[in-house]
DNA sequence: GCCGCGCCTTGATTTACATCAAATTCCCGA
DNA sequence: TCGGGAATTTGATGTAAATCAAGGCGCGGC
């Protein structure tokens, strides 16, 4: 009735499990299930056990913890064609974070076991699993090295350039893939530093806002754009 | 003459290593470099590309990035038996940080290509590999979420409640494992909060310090300490 | 249309932590 | 043992961003 999916072939199309040959394929689809989120419904608790993983085939999920005090930190956004939760079935422990569909999502859930088979049965894919976590550490030391070396002005420009892709000269619109809430935690900041954050920004004529749609006028400039308190340049040394 | 290591036998007593037989052992043994560090001495910089990564035999190496102000942040600090730069070798990407050795230290630098060799041979290798990366990704979410909803007290106290280790009830007597300057950076504050933070922790009594030896006294109140505006006891509600 | 309700913005104020500037202590080598 | 430089502490001050508190504005329903 409702528009099915065809597990196979959303599989086959995942960069991660490009390479399987159809027995292979076969063999996943099997130990996959497929799972509809209304928007807003969460997929799972931080502290839930994950017996397999996640791959969004569309929608938006985000990925959150929440302090004692209730204050939530989005730690990802994930959309069509990623996935997640693979290092949790990797070790053997709780989920770090909750999982919430932010619009109506389809995912699949790949079971852990059907995961390992293809590890036994193709190193390749092996060291593609292994190429795929690294990048997901290397993203998250990006991360870290934001919050904690960067200003959040500049994380803002980081994620607009982000999001504006590699294009560097001709202005570029684009649609932010969330609430400005959602956004401005995913940046460790709040809400209203982030909407003066980019007020500043296109006050200086580096971007346009209009609600979710943001253009990146300049991108060179932006990426220039040096927020530090201005050392009064110095004539002394000469 | 000086003290000559047995690669293999290091190599055998890793935890990633330790179900791999002698002629599996022998080949990466064979992939295998030792390198020798003084304190102060600098492995790799940030934008280096490498071949392999590394374990420490002993010693300490500090894995930090810079930002174009000059600061530094410090990522992690390895110690005997731990390994990093996995992550790097299996993308094909320039290392995200330095590495720098914290006193003088000996490391294995294993080649890409024997590891290779090994997941190729031994799947459960390779699920190996992929929980180790999985833990590391773990404990870079625990850092993301220290950083983001945690206040410097908290991070303070979690580190330490970390070093003591699971004891929680008699006196846990222990040494920070690196200046204090280091370790603020790595807790991402500075020397001067983590001195103050210290100070305030001893005074409730929760601690004592003496240079780098810390007792944890009470590791459950420790634990339990708030640093947070006490919102007044109010009895409205009744 | 016009109401109602989130979402977003804007402004005033607070605050946790950094920064700057001296002491003081530690540690190590001569 | 003593000196000297680095590590640490301590105090005074600054500040980026959070918090608190109203507005405005967009949008879907009636």
């Amino acid at each position: 009735m409702s528009k099915q999916i065809d597990i196979g072939r959303v599989l086959a199309n995942l960069p991660l499990f490009q390479q399987l040959n159809e027995s292979e394929i076969a063999n996943l689809a099997a130990g996959t299930r497929e799972i509809g989120l209304s928007k807003g419904q969460i997929l799972f608790q931080k502290g839930c056990w994950l017996d397999g993983f996640y791959v969004t085939v569309y929608g938006q999920i985000k990925l959150a913890f929440s302090s004692p005090q209730g204050h939530e930190k989005v730690v990802s956004i994930v959309g069509p064609g990623q996935s997640f939760g693979e290092a949790v079935m990797f070790m053997e422990t709780s989920c770090p974070v909750m999982a919430q569909a932010l619009e109506d999502s389809r995912l699949l859930y790949i079971a852990k076991q059907s995961i390992f088979t293809a590890i036994d049965h193709d190193s390749a894919f092996a060291r593609r699993m292994l190429a795929g976590l690294s990048m997901r550490l290397h993203s998250l030391i990006q991360d870290v090295e934001n919050y904690s070396l960067r200003s959040s002005t500049q994380r803002v420009i980081g994620f607009l350039l982000q999001l504006a892709g590699t294009a560097t000269d001709s202005p570029v619109e684009f649609e932010l893939p969330a609430n400005k809430h959602v956004i401005a935690s995913r940046l460790n900041l709040t809400p209203e530093t982030l909407s003066r954050i980019l007020h500043s920004l296109s006050e200086f004529g580096l971007i346009s806002v209009r609600g979710k749609r943001i253009s990146v006028l300049n991108a060179a400039h932006l990426s220039q754009f040096d927020d530090s308190p201005r050392p009064p340049p110095c004539a002394k040394d000469a």
